[in-house]
RNA sequence: GUGGCCGUAGCUCAUCAGGUAGAGCACUGGAUUGUGAUUCCGGCGGUAGCGGGUUCGAGCCCCGUCGGCCACCCCA
């Protein structure tokens, strides 16, 4: 078994799948544009130094999980883990953070993890930013945006939005340092994972999913009451902005992110119908990220959208209809040398006059039999057929393989003269 | 990084208590010397992930290792 196995956690997409893909591709870009943003596109990598400055040194992602590489010159490179710091990079190299600005991007990411259902460690993000908009306006446009392409995609009743506000950095220390003076008082009573967060990243605990300690944090300080003014009513404004739009959401006080430079709004997109990865689409503010990275100070919001999670969604929710996999519309059969050059130029023809249609040629030789199963399998609604017969009488077998084509009094074959073959298959498929 | 379950034909799986492996699908040949999908008959296809151990004998038991799935951690 010596087989060379792609790395752990970076999957193919094989082709039964990329018909999902490509509707989310394409649902979502279309969406994007009718909302003005424009797609920016960017590098894999960057310098490591981009992702320890943005994301943070004690999170997770830049303590175990980049996939980092020196460069010939001694530079330390990573394989870029999100896209948020990439984008704001790139506007403030670019320039392009005079006016307000909606970009977004798609695109493979990486994180060294062990892979589960819904993560892998290569995986594909759509992200979403939006420069130079204080105002909770934006934040809404955001949401709204997420809502309609969830709509888009059949997805409308699987995901939950929610919501909460970290408030200002500031906001954020005072009420850090309640939750860890609240917890270290009951310190016995907590979760071993919980108790290594009181030293590192404290404010997760609130999202443990250990049940104890949930309940312990019933009694804990709230983030809402340690809000500065401006977060709160600005926060106060989207849930406004939001119920104005008909949109519902729920407010989780304990939501939290795990990137550091988040800010007053963040939110999540969650299913049940996931198993453990419920988090299909998570996002919120980052104003001092863009001044953090050496930009002028410039407000930011943005989200990132999972691909994998949402096609698995797509997939178990039976959102796409159980997509046609048929690769064909038409396939050429052709038995014998003259049969095959007179396929080849009548083929090659029909593709100049009818350039939608789908038509696989057959190659490779074998009967008349061996070649129409192949028809069959290729999920063709009609065989082509040359042998010597037709050959003889210049015209071209079409033979009908599908039963719907029998049911609209298409079936069984006929004989076409070949000078009628384009218009004949251009009334097929007409419809 | 931690834990649980699992690796047998291209795919999905069987092999009851250790006695050197079987089915369906797929592929292929024929019944049908120019006709698929249905039916019938035949064929190809496996160093049982890999390595070691126990045993007269291991797919089955033990150890290691690699890989997969799910969960924890964390996140999309």
């Amino acid at each position: 078994m010596s087989h060379i196995q792609a790395v752990r956690g970076m999957n193919d997409i094989l082709p039964d799948d990329t018909p999902h893909w490509r509707l989310l591709e394409q649902t979502v870009s279309r969406l994007l544009a009718s909302y003005g943003y424009g797609e920016i596109r960017l590098p894999v990598v960057e310098k490591t130094e981009l992702f320890r400055r943005s994301i943070g040194e004690v999170t997770d992602i830049v303590e175990r999980e980049m996939y980092s590489f020196d460069d010939r010159n001694g530079d330390s490179l990573t394989l870029r883990p999100e896209g948020t710091a990439g984008c704001v990079r790139a506007a403030v190299q670019q320039g392009l953070l005079g006016v307000p600005r909606r970009l977004w991007y798609a695109g493979p990411m990486f994180r060294y993890e062990r892979p589960q259902k819904g993560r892998q460690r290569q995986f594909h993000q759509i992200g979403v930013e939006s420069f130079g908009v204080a105002s909770p306006d934006m934040d809404a446009e955001h949401l709204l945006l997420c809502a309609r392409l969830w709509r888009a995609l059949g997805l409308g009743d699987s995901v939950e939005l929610q919501i909460n506000s970290l408030g200002s950095s500031a906001a954020r220390q005072a009420y850090r340092s309640a939750l860890v003076s609240y917890l270290e008082a009951r310190v016995d009573d907590l979760d071993e994972d919980s108790r290594r967060r009181l030293q590192s990243n404290p404010l997760r605990i609130l999202d443990s999913k250990v049940p104890q300690t949930q309940a312990l944090l019933d009694g804990a300080p709230t983030m809402a009451d340690y809000l500065d003014e401006e977060s709160s009513t600005d926060f106060a404004r989207l849930c406004e902005l939001l119920q104005a739009a008909g949109q519902a959401y729920v407010v989780n006080p304990r939501l939290v992110r795990g990137l550091d430079y988040y800010n007053k709004t963040v939110y999540e997109w969650v299913t049940t119908r996931l198993g453990a990865q419920g988090t299909v689409c998570g996002g919120g503010r980052y104003d001092a990220l863009v001044e953090q990275l050496g930009g002028k100070p410039t407000p930011a919001v943005g989200f990132a959208m999972g691909m994998e999670r949402l096609v698995l969604l797509m997939a178990e929710t039976g959102a796409i209809d159980s997509a046609d996999k048929a690769l064909a519309d038409v396939y050429a059969v052709a038995v014998g040398e003259a049969a095959q050059l007179a396929s080849l130029a009548a083929i090659e023809s029909v593709r100049d006059q009818l350039p939608e249609l789908a038509i696989v040629q057959h190659t490779g030789g074998g009967n008349f039999k061996n070649q129409l199963k192949k028809a069959d399998r290729s999920g063709a609604r009609v065989a082509l057929i040359w042998g010597e017969d037709e050959v003889r009488s210049q015209s071209v077998t079409l033979k009908f393989l599908r039963e719907e084509a029998a049911q609209e009094g298409k079936s069984g074959q006929q004989a076409v003269p070949r000078e009628q073959l384009e218009s004949t298959l251009r009334a097929v498929f007409a419809d």
